[in-house]
DNA sequence: CTGTTAGCGCCTTCAA
DNA sequence: TTGAAGGCGCTAACAG
């Protein structure tokens, strides 16, 4: 006899489908079909089966199921941060999706460090995920298209996937800067300034390259990318670009942390938005309306922007996407005109919410802000 | 002779520990203990063992391994809302301090919704979380209280534990409350305003407490708790109060939602701030200061919050915690005075980060990196 | 130092 | 409709 029916001795083990069984009198098997419904059982064992699932508080563990089955219903998430709004919007959105599918989401952050990136990948894939939704690292092309990536489905959001074998759900960033760009320009704004980060992030160069084309096209020469690497650097950068021989009627700030070093530093060294320079920005995000000016900038769909990708991997598992190859979905964006690129809206700030917030369940109809012109 | 070593049909299955045995030579068992050091193997034998590994590119399957040992490295964490940065960055700090120790994060929403936790929380523990960092919706004490959580750990972050078995790490909401207020009466403000959201919500009734307590102790007479449900119904409250007999020359905003819809609400209805009314709130959040003015509030050291909860769990789990009974501890907030309450602090804006950004260690001078778009 | 045996809890397969 | 056997991939416990 098994020493684990041994009454005596059982001190803390869990209670498996084994006691299930025997406290209902029954085999195994039967109670797992009861579990699984994969097969019929008679309605008079089924409830005595429940009665003692019941009885016996049994939860399933869904550790051996996973060891059994060839799905483990879980997913992995990588996003490089987790406190930047963006990127945790758009877990949000995958995880919401997850749910929705009955799949649980094993997350981490990517610190935007190749190798926390490759270990944090491995580990999940030991793990035995199903798929995997990552805002991957720049420079991590050669990795992904290893073997190990043979058996799983992957998704990227925000930027390219490094391999071809992948989908990716994107926005477009070259022609969102160019809107924001040219509306800067339809102002009247010859010399612009471009603020970015790294350029080692997709992001930047695609929308530096859409700044320079709108400004060519204009037939302006396109000032040299800014990298605000931290907030003292951008302050110096902006003190001496505005004391320079030309300065700048206007600035575009590529993302929001350029943006909100860039208010800091105008706001510090006393300039006026939008009487002495202009301001633009790419990603909108709360209490950009709230402003003194109001921001100006090109809105992406974040929320969305997770929520296609997340069911875009389940396509794949499910594998009724036959396809092979990967595509790029690009998801659109929209320029939400407000006054500090020097509209003036004509509904002057209304007390509306325009974002997702905590109370709004996302996804819904956005009511984007009121443009003039 | 076992079919699976039968090549003809080896379609994509996983090469497992039994391959790499097979191609070294050995028995699985010397495999594992080159892999986990459990106990010595010549020099001689791990690396042919090595050099199988890297021929097969084996990766050992961790639900396995989770279904054989006691532990699934694996803590479970969720979190009302991903797209809240306070909830985010909670959960960065936690899944950091998790990957620290090695162990994965199954990560979820509730979307402040019991049911919806005690289906996540009920499927984690069926997935063998060996414990869960929880920011726990209000009404779910009799579910924390059940057996299932027996054989798990339990920390709760920002409301207190249901039950009285489990930590919690919280924030001084009253006393900080309290303070902002306090601060509001020093400057000579006697009918102040208190916004809040749902009070069923733990932070809520703390806070407005705190309030209480502060205009009670200077011997003026609380307002009624505003509840700002929505923006609509938030500007209409305002409205409705600045017009009223005796209009409030000052607000508290019990949180950053709240704070966003006043701030839409009196923008709406062009009220100054401070000089119409002074502002305070509780929560300090990015940009609170950059906007005009910039805002005083009470700040909580949400990162840590995160990484206190996340290391108590291991602590607990690694046993050294000997201590049956839950705790409560508590994070010290700060009030960071700004302009909003009428102060004119002496370096106006300086250019600087004043809260853990991007890449920023926890708990180190700020330094904010770059996040992407 | 190394291999064998025996499960972890579940479900597929086959037999009754 | 039900049950028994066997194995998913790994490791504790015991040989040798």
């Amino acid at each position: 006899m098994k020493n684990r029916n041994n009454k005596a001795e059982m001190i803390q083990r869990n209670t498996t489908m084994a006691d299930v069984a025997l406290l209902a009198g029954v085999g195994k098997m039967t109670v797992s079909r009861v579990l699984t419904g994969s097969a019929r059982v008679s309605a008079e064992t089924a409830k005595r089966v429940y009665r003692a699932i019941k009885i016996l508080h049994y939860q399933p563990n869904e550790v051996a199921r996973s060891l059994r089955a060839v799905s483990s219903k879980t997913i992995g998430v990588i996003v490089p941060y987790l406190y930047d709004p963006f990127f945790a919007t758009c877990a949000h959105a995958i995880s919401t999706v997850a749910k929705q599918h009955g799949y649980s989401v094993i997350l981490t952050t990517s610190d935007e460090n190749p190798e926390i990136e490759q270990k944090q990948t491995s580990l999940m894939l030991r793990r035995q995920v199903d798929g995997l939704v990552v805002i991957p690292v720049s420079d991590n092309g050669r990795y992904y298209s290893g073997e190990a990536f043979s058996r799983v489905h992957v998704v990227t959001v925000d930027r390219p996937a490094p391999g071809s074998r992948f989908d990716s759900v994107l926005v477009p960033n070259r022609a969102g800067a160019r809107t924001a760009v040219e509306h800067l320009l339809g102002h009247g704004h010859r010399s612009i300034a471009f603020l970015g980060l790294s350029r080692t992030l997709y992001t930047m160069t695609a929308r530096y390259a859409g700044y320079r084309e709108a400004m060519s096209d204009a037939g302006h020469s396109p000032d040299p990318y800014i990298d605000c690497g931290s907030p003292e650097r951008t302050v110096a950068l902006i003190r001496s670009m505005m004391n320079g021989r030309k300065p700048p009627t206007a600035l575009f700030a590529a993302n929001n942390l350029c943006m909100r070093y860039a208010l800091r530093a105008l706001s510090a060294a006393g300039i006026q938005i939008p009487r002495q320079i202009a301001v633009a920005g790419f990603d909108d995000f709360e209490m950009a309306d709230v402003l003194q000016p109001s921001l100006t900038v090109i809105r992406q769909p974040i929320y969305q922007l997770g929520e296609v990708a997340a069911n875009l991997l389940f396509q794949r598992i499910s594998g009724s996407e036959a396809s092979k190859a990967g595509h790029r979905l690009f998801l659109p964006v929209e320029l939400v005109v407000r006054c500090s690129c020097g509209c003036q809206p004509r509904v002057p700030r209304a007390a509306k919410e325009e974002r997702p917030a905590p109370a709004t369940p996302p996804g819904q109809p956005n009511d984007p802000a009121p443009s003039d012109r």
